[in-house]
DNA sequence: TATGAATGAGGTTTCATTCAT
DNA sequence: TATGAATGAAACCTCATTCAT
C-alpha cells in the first residue's frame, strides 16, 4: 500500500520515469533541430547531440528518424485536435464552429511555432502521417460544412473538397507565417476567418 | 512539358539539337521517376536508367542532382506562368482575372498531372525553388487583389496574406486532386473559384 | 553439465552458493542460445535474457563475451576428459583404450548434444580454445598410439598425425550426428571404432 | 567480323574484362586477408584495401562479406572437385579410387594452402556453403564405398557415415597441416591413405 | 549483488560525383 | 558526346561494455 505511486503519474517507477525523460529530451531535441535544418537535412547524430545523449541512446528509444518525426506529428496532432475540439464544443452554430476552430488553430500555431513549422511547414518532407493528420482535421471540417449546407448557412460546394481546401489553406498560410514574424497572429486569424467564410469578394451589404 | 529548349530559341545545328534532345529525355525521365518514387527517393542512377543513358551522360547535362529538380520546376513554372498570364490578359476585371487564373491553373494541372504532383505535391520535398515559384504566383495575385480592393470589388483583407492563402489553397487542393482521380477537373475549378471569391458562406442574394 | 563449481569444491557459504548458482544459470543459458543461434550470432543480451538476469549481472560473472564461451569449452572439456580418462583407465591394452575412449566420447556426445554441437560443431566459430582442447585429446591419443606401435599392435603411421586424424574424424562425425537424429549413437560408436582401428578395407580373416 | 573476340574468352569486351579483373582482384585479396586474419575478423575495408580499390567498389561486385566467402568456396570446390573427379576417373578399382582421390586432395591442399585454410580450416566460421561442399564430396565417396562393399573389398560399415568420416578426417587433418609446415605433403598423403583404408591396426600379414 | 539505460567505437552501406576510355 | 566502373565521404546502425542506482 505504501509503495503505490501516490499520484496518477503514468510512469510506474523511478526507472521508468528516467527513461521517459530521456525519450522526451530526444523528442524535444528533434523538434528543435528539425525546425532549424529541416527534416531531411537532420541527421540522427544531430538529434543525439542536441539531446546530449549518445547515438546508441537514440536507437534505444526510436527505430528510425522517421519514427521520431512520426512521434512528433502524433504528439502535435493530439494536442492540436484536443484544442480544436474543445473550441468547437463551445460553438452553437456552424459559423461559430469555423471561427472557433480557426481561432484555436491560430493560437496553437502561435504557441508552438517550431513544431508547427516542422509538421506542416515547407522545411520538411511531407510524410504520410502528416497527410493522415490533415485528413483527420478535414473530416471534422467536412462534417461542419455538411451541416452548414443543410441549414442553408453555407453554399453548395462539395463538403469534402471544401474541407480539403480549408485545411490546405490554413496550414499553408500558417506555415508561411511561422517564417514571417512581422505579422501578428491576430491578423492571421482575421484573414483566415474572412477568407474561409466570405472569400475575397466584398461581402454584400 | 520540357520538350522545348529553355529559352524558346530553336537549337542551332544538328549537334545542338541532339544535345537538346538528350537533355529533354533526362528531364522527362526525371519527371516520371520522381512522380513514381518521390523526389527524395529518386537516385541519379534511376533517372539515367529511365532515360536510357549512362550516369555520366546525366552530368553532361546537369551540374548536380538538385539541378534537375530545379530545371523541372523552372520549366513547369515557366509554362504555368505563361498559361496563367495569357489567361489573365484576356480578363477585363479582377473577378474575371481570378476566374481565368483559376481556370488556367486547373487546366494545367489536368494536362500535367505528373509534374504537378512532383512540383507542388506531397510526395516531394519542398525546396526553396518551389517556394520561390509560389511567391511568383503570389505576387501576381497580390497585385490583382490590391487593384480589386481599390475598386471596391474585394473586401479589405491584407492582399499579401490573401495571395499566399489563395496560392496555398489552390496548390494543396490540386495536389490532393492529382491523387484522387474520381473528381473531375471541372468540379475542382468550380469549387476553387467559389471558395476563393465567396468562401463557404452562401452568397447573399 | 556446468552445474558444479569449476574447481569441484563446494561453495563455502550461502552467498557464495547463490553467486555460483547465478553463474551456472548464465552458463546454461549461453549453451542453449548458442546451440540455437550459433556462437557468433549470440548476443550478450540474448544470454542475459535467457538466464533471466540483467546484462549487468552477466558482467559480474564473466569478464567478456569470449569468457563465457571459453568457460563453456573449459567446462565441457573438463567433463569430457574426465569421462575419457576414466574409461581408458580400465583398459588393459591399447585396442581397448581406443574402444573405451571412443565409447566414452560417444556417450558424452549423446548425453550433451547441445554443448557438443556448440563446442565442436559447425555452427560456431572455431576458437583457439577449441583447438587447444583438441590438442589435449590428441596428445593422449598420440600416447596410446605410440605405445601401440611399440608393441607391434598398431602399424607405423606417425602417431602425432594419426592422433590429429582420429580427433578430427571423431569430432567431425559426431558434430554431424548432432544434427542427424535418425542415427543411433550405437551405430556411431561402432562405425567410429571400426574405421579408427581397421579403416574401410575388410579386415583380413 | 573483325570485331569479334578472337579467342573463346568468356568476357565479351574490354569493359567486361576490366570489370571481371577487378572482381578477381577482390576475390584474391579476400583470400589473402581471410587466410591471415580469419573470416570473422576480416572487415570489408580490409579486403578493399588489400585489393587496392575503394570500399564502394567492393559493393559493386559483392553484396556482403559472406558473398565473397561463398564465391571463394564455390570457386575452390569447383576446382577441387574437378581435380578429384579427374583423378578418380583413371582408377580401375575402388582401392585405387580412394588412393587417387586422397592424392588429388593432398596435391590440391599443397598447391592452394591459403584458400584451403580459409575454406576448410579452423580460422574461419563454418558456413552452410562449406557444409554443402562437404556433402558433395561425401556423396562421391559414399558411392565408392557402396561399390567397394558390394565387391567385398570394403567391410560393412554404413557407407554414408563412413563417407562423412572420411571427409571429416581428411579436411580436418589437412587444415591442421596448413598450419604445420614441418610435415611434407607426401607424409600427409601416406598417412591419410593408410588410415582411411586400414586404420590404426597393423595390417595382418 | 543486481539492474538495465546509456554509451560510442567500430563496423556496414549508400550514392552523388568523377574520370579513363 | 557518351559511358559506367570506380570512388570515398558521410550517413547509418549494432552491441559489447560501463555505471549510477
Amino acid at each position: 500500500m505504501s509503495q503505490a505511486s501516490p499520484e496518477g503519474t503514468p510512469a510506474a517507477n523511478r526507472f521508468e520515469r528516467r527513461k521517459e525523460r530521456t525519450r522526451g529530451d530526444i523528442l524535444r531535441a528533434a523538434e528543435q533541430v528539425m525546425a532549424r535544418k529541416g527534416v531531411h537535412a537532420t541527421k540522427i547524430a544531430d538529434i543525439a547531440e542536441a539531446a546530449d545523449v549518445g547515438v546508441g541512446t537514440f536507437y534505444l528509444h526510436f527505430e528510425t528518424k522517421e519514427a521520431v518525426f512520426d512521434a512528433l506529428v502524433a504528439d502535435t496532432v493530439l494536442h492540436l485536435k484536443a484544442a480544436i475540439d474543445q473550441a468547437r464544443s463551445g460553438a452553437t452554430n456552424v459559423i461559430d464552429e469555423v471561427k472557433a476552430s480557426t481561432s484555436a488553430l491560430c493560437r496553437f500555431a502561435n504557441d508552438n511555432r517550431e513544431v508547427f513549422r516542422v509538421v506542416f511547414g515547407h522545411g520538411g518532407t511531407y510524410h504520410d502521417i502528416v497527410r493522415a493528420a490533415q485528413e483527420l482535421f478535414a473530416a471534422d471540417i467536412e462534417n461542419t460544412i455538411t451541416r452548414g449546407a443543410a441549414q442553408g448557412v453555407f453554399g453548395d460546394v462539395d463538403p469534402g473538397l471544401a474541407a480539403q481546401a480549408a485545411v490546405g489553406m490554413s496550414t499553408q498560410l500558417l506555415a508561411w507565417w511561422t517564417e514571417h514574424d512581422d505579422v501578428t497572429i491576430e491578423t492571421m486569424e482575421r484573414t483566415l476567418t474572412t477568407l474561409t467564410l466570405d472569400g475575397l469578394r466584398r461581402a454584400q451589404p
